[in-house]
Order: structure tokens, then sequence, then C-alpha cells
RNA sequence: GGGUGCAUGGCUCAGUUGGUUAGAGCGCUGCGUUCACAUCGCAGAGGUCUCUGGUUCGAAUCCAGAUGCGCCCACCA
């Protein structure tokens, strides 16, 4: 069998991939003679391409579900996409038009269908790109929020928040896309600084004599004053109490106004008189309501002006009637002055048009007495954040929670579960005559007995049904009903089996949109938290740290990265980048990293297998034997290895697990290992080296799981060891147990450092390309070592001949066991002195330092005994270098 | 305005409870390809750990302040 010398990720990924799927290894069920490990996959919009946002996000989830997984844990990862109301629907919205129509032309219904045809054919993209990364998910589970079992549960927990009177319905004022006609949330609504102008505008005041006959107002959004309906002033603020004896007329619409006075003025800002839009602006909402204002709605559901303003200006945008409304003022002599001023708009975080403010009849969720719960299982850390300050924000978060907005003015999502009566209903009551709240469509109204309902037209936040994620998605909830009635059992055991799940990992930008949610959600609907761990990673830059967005170009496709360099690549380089929480900066060539590990890898794998193949050596059993100082060394770091790499991933530091691991094998097994049996590929060894491998390759699984896969598989075909049909089934590596000789591993030691020392001499002396030959002086207990691993060394360090002394003339590398001499015809001496000039100062600056320490009294009564013996012998060792190296000084000059 | 985080070699970052001659990857310099891997090996250069003060026998690490970045939240029109 030929083994290519590169290893080409490309042909074998989507073999291996194709067998994991035939093999149904991700499948987890309840087995109540295994411990559960649950995660729930964040659903990626079901419009999603994959990016390497989600590239980070899933590639951590599946490290972890693998190492539970091999931990022999029954690992479920509940995969799914979310039906991401106002996103999937402006797709197909853009689609239309492309076609010279809008949603209307066709109506509700066929644009619904469109939508459906529309998932059905590029629903599953992210799905395949998931699992094209390795994403291990328990695919036969894959869940849709708009399946019909999860809508069941968006309808039942309508019901019961209804019921429970944490959901009403009413005017207010909230944020309005006038792109995509549709009201959002507060979350919804992202805050941007916008460079704009604060106006001051002057309205005429009629009053007594002697006073001032108008009054200054500033404003960044001059055209709200035709909806004006007051002038505000701080009741403490003398300036202008002459006001509240005068009338104050609005230019233009020619509207008196009324003089309101509040604390919520602030008399340092602007001029200290507010007008106030209670239409259009939350902070005037508030004080309309307060002070009984008027309320004017100006603008039509796409921000144009509407009835209500001076018929010059209906019908015109918002922003053409802002410049209209400066000029005509500015004609009249209105405008004061105007200042630059940047202010926080708010932005549709699906559109990024600029948010009005605007009253309308939506639904709103109490959040106050769901919070309560969500508070207290975090501050208590039943659910813990990593890192830990996120616990901060979250709370602070939740403390100053508002109310949900969740009605939303759209078609693709689950049509709100309420009939309005049409004899009985009235929207501007406060009392809940005529609403019916149901699962399925009323005959009739319970409060007057009519038969003329309606249905609401509007749809739920997409967030309504995301926040129920992790246990709607096990099916929750659980009660009998004709058509689900053969798997409620099996439901409700798998949900007590697997629920709560045991860790969540996502990004920060959703902390409040979904985790908090989900946390309120899960504790007043199963009375359960939902998870115990929350893992939030950082955001995904380009090199310059400018976070990748496709509208600025600087991405990085996935895709391309597992096409180029394969999707271990790709995973190896984003865990090894990521540390817990820290934003990752990637450029192409940080692939390069994963790329050349995956390659180191195999050629390891190559050389162990044309060694068992020349020397025909079978391996039957996979006992390890120590047989020489290496074999204890190499066992001895890999038990290190698992330790740390298992500790690590326990403690969610994934970037650590895999820097061990990759130290691990790189540097140690490969490096010295590998290298020193080369020339003794002995029986032991090849046993021992395959052993080792496959272990490296088990803990190298979850960061790595094809190429992993594909040696174990390789090993499996090429030795007669008795190995499971997948990795993953092998179980994870555990320390092995076997008595190793301190002394070896000393002694080992101490050969690294040596040919470490020795190769860098060679460099110094300039003798690069000649054979050197070495006298070594050690005592009688270490002769044999010598004498047996001359070969070791003549390998490592290309010597010539080694032979054992009693006397040296100079000593070129001592350490507590041997001291050698180099026997150098010709070398390049003046170099090698500059190199003795400095190893000597630096030497003697050391030994300085450490003279100081051990020289001030408080170090050496203080300190522990154990550091200041330390200092001591670090002293004695510089010292004995130091010396050795001014009489080399002298010999060779 | 409130909150929160970061500042370590050219770049990107590690550095656990204060005690190392401060590390890694990439980049750079020199040497090296029949002998697993040039997607490689060996060696090297490069850091007053942002600044100031404090605690301590001892600070990259703890505390305070300053400076510079970043992120989140917020109704100063």
């Amino acid at each position: 069998m030929e083994i290519p010398p590169r290893y080409n990720p490309k042909d074998r990924e989507s073999k291996i991939l194709q067998k994991w799927l035939e093999g149904a290894v991700y499948h987890a069920e309840q087995n109540p003679s295994q411990k559960p490990f649950s995660i729930v996959i964040p659903p990626p919009n079901v419009t999603g391409i994959l990016h390497m946002g989600h590239a980070l996000n899933n590639t951590i989830q599946d490290v972890l579900i693998r190492y539970r997984r091999m931990q022999k844990y029954q690992a479920l990862w509940m995969p799914g996409t979310d039906h991401a109301g106002i996103a999937t629907q402006n797709v197909v919205e853009r689609e239309l038009a492309k076609e010279g129509k809008t949603k209307e032309d066709i109506g509700r219904e066929n644009f619904l269908k469109r939508l459906w045809q529309w998932r059905d054919k590029y629903g599953s993209t992210i799905i395949n790109q998931l699992k094209k990364i390795g994403s291990s998910c328990d695919w036969q589970r894959l869940r849709f929020t708009m399946d019909e079992d999860y809508s069941q549960a968006v309808g039942e927990v309508f019901l019961q928040l209804f019921n429970q009177n944490l959901i009403y319905r009413g005017n207010y004022i909230i944020n309005w896309c006038p792109r995509c006609q549709t009201a959002l949330s507060d979350e919804e609504a992202a805050h941007k600084e916008v460079d704009g102008w604060l106006y001051y505008l002057r309205y005429p005041v009629k009053t007594k004599e002697g006073n001032p006959s108008f009054i200054t107002v500033a404003t960044t959004r001059p055209e709200t004053m035709l909806g004006d309906t007051a002038v505000a002033i701080n009741p403490q603020d003398k300036r202008y109490s002459w006001l509240k004896d005068s009338e104050v007329i609005l230019p233009i619409v020619e509207r008196s106004l009324k003089i309101v006075e509040d604390e919520a003025v602030d008399p340092e800002f602007g001029t200290g008189i507010v007008k106030v839009t209670p239409a259009h602006d939350p902070v005037d909402f508030q004080l309309g309501k307060k002070h009984n204002l008027e309320f004017i709605n100006i603008m039509n559901k796409d921000a144009t002006l509407n009835g209500n303003v001076p018929e010059d200006f209906q019908g015109i945008d918002r922003f053409e009637a802002r410049a209209m409304l400066i000029e005509l003022l500015t004609q009249k002599k209105l405008i004061e002055k105007k200042e630059p001023y940047n202010l926080g708009a708010g932005h549709c975080y699906r559109c990024s048009t600029i948010i009005e403010p605007r009253i309308s009849l939506q639904w709103f969720v109490r959040m106050k007495p769901l919070a309560q719960e969500a508070i207290k299982v975090v501050q208590q850390d039943k659910i813990k954040f990593h890192p830990h300050r996120w616990k901060k924000v979250y709370l602070n978060w939740m403390f100053n929670i508002q109310d949900w907005c969740i009605s939303r003015q759209i078609w693709w999502g689950h049509r709100i579960p309420v009939w309005y009566c049409q004899d009985c209903y009235n929207s501007d009551s406060n009392d809940r005559k005529g609403i019916i709240v149901a699962k399925e469509a009323p005959e009739k109204c319970p409060d007057c007995g009519g038969g003329k309902l309606a249905q609401d037209q509007d749809v739920l936040d997409t967030w309504f049904s995301s926040w129920l994620w992790p246990f709607a998605t096990f099916g929750w909830p659980f009660e009998k009903s004709e058509d689900r009635n053969q798997k409620i059992e099996v439901r409700k055991k798998e949900f007590e089996y697997f629920y709560p799940t045991n860790t969540l990992v996502t990004a920060s930008e959703i902390l409040f949109f979904w985790v908090a949610r989900m946390i309120m959600a899960s504790l007043k609907f199963t009375g359960k938290i939902p998870f115990s761990d929350v893992i939030i990673h950082g955001t995904v830059r380009d090199d310059k740290g400018i976070k990748m967005s496709k509208s600025l170009g600087n991405v990085i496709d996935p895709l391309e990265i597992v096409d180029k360099y394969g999707a271990d690549a790709l995973r190896f380089s984003l865990m090894f980048l990521a540390a817990s929480g820290s934003d990752v900066y990637l450029s192409n060539d940080k692939f390069l990293m994963g790329r050349n590990f995956s390659n180191k890898i195999w050629n390891a794998n190559r050389f162990i297998f044309s060694q068992l193949r020349d020397k025909k050596i079978n391996i039957d059993k996979l006992g390890y034997k120590i047989e020489d100082e290496s074999d204890a060394w190499i066992l001895d770091h890999l038990n290190k290895t698992i330790t740390a790499c298992t500790e690590s991933i326990e403690n969610q530091r994934i970037d650590e697990a895999i820097k061990t691991a990759y130290d691990f094998f790189w540097h140690f097994f490969c490096d010295w290992y590998l290298e020193i049996i080369k020339d003794n590929f002995s029986q032991i060894k090849a046993n021992n080296s395959v052993f080792i491998l496959l272990s490296a390759l088990k803990l190298l699984h979850p960061f790595i799981p094809f190429i992993s896969e594909e040696i174990f598989s390789l090993i499996k075909k090429n030795t007669s060891l008795d190995l499971t049909e997948f990795i993953s089934e092998s179980g994870w590596p555990e320390k092995e147990k076997i008595d190793i000789d301190s002394n070896s591993l000393v002694i080992f030691t101490k050969m690294i450092d040596t040919v470490d020392k020795i190769r860098d001499l060679r460099g110094n002396l300039g003798l690069a390309q000649e054979k050197i030959s070495l006298e070594v002086r050690t005592d009688a207990s270490l002769k044999e070592f010598w004498a047996r691993h001359q070969g070791w060394f003549n390998k490592l360090i290309a010597a010539e001949s080694i032979s054992l002394v009693d006397k040296l003339d100079r000593v070129f590398y001592q350490n507590k066991y041997w001291e050698i001499n180099l026997k150098i015809d010709s070398a390049d001496l003046a170099k090698f002195k500059q190199v003795l000039d400095k190893k000597i100062s630096n030497f003697t600056s050391l030994i300085a330092k450490s003279k100081t320490k051990l020289n001030n009294k408080k170090f050496v009564e203080k300190a522990p005994k154990d550091i200041v013996e330390k200092e001591k012998s670090k002293q004695d060792d510089f010292s004995r270098q130091l010396i050795r190296l001014k009489n080399l000084k002298e010999i060779i000059v």
C-alpha cells in the first residue's frame, strides 16, 4: 500500500462524512445506564449560508459533543433551523420584486406558499454545510421552528401567558421599520451613531408685554414638529416661568401648543425648552400620557407624512420633509442656528433603515414577572457564563428589562392565535372582552355569542418561538392529543433524560435576544433551567480587526477553506486562535497552520506504517512496554497531555486543550520519539508508537475529526488490533498506569538538553555540515547509558564518534550528569568568541541578580524555603556555567 | 452618561492561585532535501510585559491613577 506524502483532505473528508452519516454515529437515545450530555444548536436562519461565525460557533459545540461522546456519554446535539421571520420574508420579497410583483399582488396565501417552497429548496443548504465542517449533530432530530409540533408549543405558550395576564394588547409607541413595515422590539432596534444636526427652532409666543415674542427649542428631527402638541420646561427653571401664562403657536401648522412642566426636562440641554411630539418620540410619549396631551400621528407606514400635516407635506418622505421644512423655516427666519450633532438612532437590525418611533396597536409580554426567577438562577450560579464577566451584563439587562413587543406586521411566522369578535371587541378598551385566544379557530365569541370572528393579521416575533428552543425541540408540551399520542411517552422520557441541556454556545450578540429569554421561558414553562453553562465566544474579524460581514466584503468563506485545506484545517485554526471569549482575527494564511498540522499527522502515520510494512511487523495487542528511557519519557508526556487536555476541556478552555495536544504530537512525539526510534524500529517500538499514535488521535479527534477517523481506520486495516468501527466509539484516552522510573525521565530530559546545546554549538562554531566527534566524561553508572544510546546521538547531532573518557581538556557542555568536549579540527572561532562573550556577560548578570536576592535578608527570611533553595541552586548552576565558559574561552582563544 | 473588557517580541495571541533565564503560531535570518513530512528539519535574531505610583522579601501577574483602543447598554430633545 502506497501512502502519498501529502494529505489530501478533499478526497477523504467526503467519504468519511458519508461513513459517519450511514453509521449514524451521532444519534443519541435516552439510556439510563449512561450519563446524558446535551446541547441545542443555536438554530441558524433557514435563509442562512455558513459564515465564519457559524464555523466558530459550531466547531466549539462539536468539540464538546465529540469529547463527551468519546467519554461514553449519550451525547445529543440537537440541530435545526429558525424560520427567521423578517429576514426570510425579505429574501422572498426580493425574489418577487425581480418578477415585478409585490407580496400584496399575489396575496397572503400564495406568498406563504412561495415561502415554503423557498424553504424546501434552500432550507437545507446550511445544514449540509454544517455537515461538511464535521458537525456531529443528531441529524435524525432536525427541527424547524415552524414545524407542526413546534408551532403547538408556540401556541401553548401564548395561551398560558395570556391566561396569566402576562400578555396584553395596547397602543404604545414602538420601533417601526418603515422599510419592513413592521413593529420591532427594543432589541431589534440597534442604536448607531448618525452624523446629524441639532436645529434650534423658534416658536412664536403670544404673551404679555415685556416677555420675548418667541421661544427656541432644539431638535434633531425637525420634521416631527408637525406633530408637536406641547412644549415642556423644567419646573425649577425660572428663566421660563413666564411661559405658563403665554400661548405658544406651532409655526406652519399654526396650532396652539400646551405648556407643561416636567422634571424630565434637562435645563442644561439645548435651550431648556423641549418640543413635545407624543406620537413620535418615546420620551414625549411618556410626557403625553402623563400630561394628557394630544397624540397626533403624522406618518404613514412607510414614513411618508400623512393627512394630519399641512397639504404641502402630505405624501412626502420624512427626510425630504425635513429638508423642505428647514428651507421653509429659514425663509420665515424661524431657525436660530444649527450645530453638528451625533445622535444615536435606532436602526432596523434586518435592513438597517432608521427606525421611526410610532404609536400602534401591538401585543406585548410583561417581562418583569418572568425575569425574577431568571435573575435568581444566574445569581446563584445555577447557570454559569464563560467568560464569567457576562454574568454582570446579563443581570444588568435583566434588572432593567422592558416589556417585549411580540407582534410583527409580516406574514412569515406563527400567526398570532387570537380572534377578535366583530360584535363586542373594542381595541380602545383595556378589558379583554371579545378577545379569544385559542390554538384552534373558535366558532363563536364566548363573551357575546357572536359568530363574526376575525383572526389577528399579525405574526409573532421570531424570537417568540426561538426562546422555546431548548425544550420545544424535545416535543414540549407533552399533553396528549390525537395525532401526537403515540410519540408522547417516548418524548417525555427523552426530555426527562436529556433536559436540562448542559452547555449553550453562542455569540454575545444574542445574549439578550435569545439566551436571556430562553432562561425565562424555560423556568416559566418547564420549571427547570434550560442549560447549566453558557459559553460566549468572540466575534470573527478580519486581520485588521474589522468585523467580518458580507456587506463590507471582508469575509473569508469557510467552505472555501474546507475546499482548499480541509475541514480539519478550518476547525484546527479556529480552535487554536479562539481563546476563551476573545475575538478571532482571521486571514487566509491562518489556516495554513491547520493544514500543516494535518499533514504532519499524516506523515507520522505514513512513517509508522511504512516501517511496519518494511519490517513486516504485525501488531495484535496494544501493550505498552518500556524498553528504554525514550519509552518512559514519551509515555510520561502522553499521560501529562491526557490530564492537561481533559482538564482544559472541562474548564471550557478549548484553545488550551488543542495547544496541548498539538504540542505533544508535534514537538514530543514527532520531534523526539519518532526520530529516536527511526533506526531501531523494533516490535516494541512499533507497538509503542502505534499506542501513542492512537492515544494522540483520540485526543485530537474532537478538534480534527476527519483525519483522526481516517488514520484510525487505517490502523484498523493495517494491524490485527481489535478496534471499534469508529474512533468516536473507542473511548477517551486515560492515563496508562505503568510505573515510570523517574530517573529515566531525568536522564532522557538531560539527553534532550544535551542534543539542543550541541546543535547550538555546532551552529555557533560554524560547523553546519561537518560530522563531529564527542568526548564524554560521566559517572560509571551512566557510562552504560551512553554506550547503549550512541545511536541516538549519532542520529540527532550527526556525530561521527563518541568516546567515553575520564578527563576532558575543555568542556563545551556540562550538566549535573556529564560533561562533553567537542573535538574540532577547524572552526569559526571569531564567531564563537563573540557568542562566548555574550553568554559570559549574560551569566554574569544573572549571577549578580541572584546574589542581590540571596544577600537580601528579608528574602531569605520571608520567602518560602523551597524558593530560596531554588535560588541557591540556580546561582550554583550559573556559577558553574560561568567558570566553564571562561575556561573554554581561555583554551580556545 | 452607565457598564465592561483589552494593552506582552514585526503581526495574532498564551502566560492558572504573585517566585521561569517571559512562551507559541505566523513572519524574518542562517544552514540543511536519497533516509515520514520543504505543507519539513535544525539553529538564530527580536520583548525596559503602555505609563505612573502603591502593596510585597519578590509584580507581566495584585491595588490605585493616567493614556490609548474595543464592545455592550441608555429617552438629553
